[in-house]
DNA sequence: CATAATTTGTACCACATGGTACAACAATTC
DNA sequence: GAATTGTTGTACCATGTGGTACAAATTATG
């Protein structure tokens, strides 16, 4: 039936898209070849040109595949960020990722996004996408937190949005460099801290 | 005579490996082949093998290179801090590079660090020793702040120069992917501004 | 069932890739 | 100037690369 159809195209695209993003992930996107993902993927070359016709076809796929999953909070980590206690484990949760895979891999966006340049069009643009969503998403916490009045009016919320993905991305891509979460740690640590200090009214109800 | 000969020695090698660090920092090291360097540089095969013997040798040699530039303050940025003033400029010098080149570039050694697995011991080693002789800089920069009193007895100079380094090196690589200084500027600013609260005794003198 | 559409297997291709072999050339030292 | 050392040019190679061609199999729909 229809839907058998489906499921099992889905399936077999989802494979792929599963092989590709953790190798993309890993590696990067210059790091990894088509055939590797398509081993991976115990898929053919058929089916590669079927379902993403190129290299960068693929590439867009797994950024919006991505994407959309971090949307619906099927990821360790996320963006659906309430209360101050969920904005400061936010943080956490990325160090705790990185711990999980013994800090071989930083933010996925990150990696994938610094490896495409001018000539990538197509998958830069969904990678923009994806990282204006997520400045917007910050931006909103704190534009609600300061319209409930626990913020001083001098605190900017999307400058605070963009100090915490800076921090966020920089920290992964130093922990796996070192292999290690301590400059994460401390550099997260102390964002969580300063960002305590343009709070008011009210005590501290973070981890 | 001997002179000659190693300048001429030099000359070819540096060559390699300035043409070699422009293109890793433009594509990273999986995007640059060993071919593009060696028609980038004028040279051939033979001398690839005579100098570097393989492309981690290459990449070693680079990052060895870039680092010796940097401790003798030969690159538009740099890590010869003394002043407050200076530290305020240490970020925005990195933001007046980026703006140099288009956003095209984040930083060298996140860009060619973040492409290592593993795999390349010998290179990540040398990245990691750059690494820590960078948050060493940032690191004293603190510690003799701190002694000299001018910053408040709760902050730690480990914990400042890894924020320090996690905002540039994130901040960096957001602006290369959104081909704009936004995030970046936006993020220094608010370090700068905190870490503006963490001292004591007298005016801001900073820019 | 027939037929159309989707999905997959096999073979192939031109070119890029990292690396080797080795002779020729140039410079330095004795 | 002979011998040693350092440097370069040319040709080559196995494998990896992204991508194509096209027929065969599988699945949906009339």
């Amino acid at each position: 039936m229809f839907i058998m159809s489906m499921a099992q195209k889905r399936n077999t695209k989802l494979r792929m898209i599963n092989s590709a993003l953790d190798l993309f992930h890993r590696f990067g996107v210059n790091g990894t070849s088509v055939d590797q993902v398509l081993e991976k993927s115990k898929t053919g070359k058929s089916q590669f040109t079927h379902y993403f016709k190129t290299k960068e076809g693929m590439v867009s796929c797994v950024i919006q595949y991505l994407h959309e999953m971090i949307q619906t909070g099927q990821t360790p980590t996320g963006y659906d960020i309430k209360s101050w206690r969920d904005f400061e484990s936010w943080f956490q949760k990325y160090i705790d990722f990185q711990e999980s895979v013994g800090c071989e891999r930083s933010c996925p966006i990150g990696t994938i996004g610094g490896d495409l340049t001018s000539e990538n069009k197509k998958a830069r643009s969904d990678v923009l996408q994806f990282l204006e969503w997520s400045r917007g998403k910050l931006k909103t916490f704190f534009l609600e937190r300061k319209a409930a009045g626990e913020l001083i009016p001098e605190a900017r919320p999307q400058e605070l949005a963009d100090f915490c993905i800076s921090i966020m991305q920089g920290g992964m891509l130093l922990n796996k460099m070192r292999r290690d979460t301590e400059m994460f740690k401390n550099s997260s640590s102390l964002a969580i801290k300063y960002i305590r200090t343009l709070r008011r009214s009210g005590k501290i109800d973070g981890a």
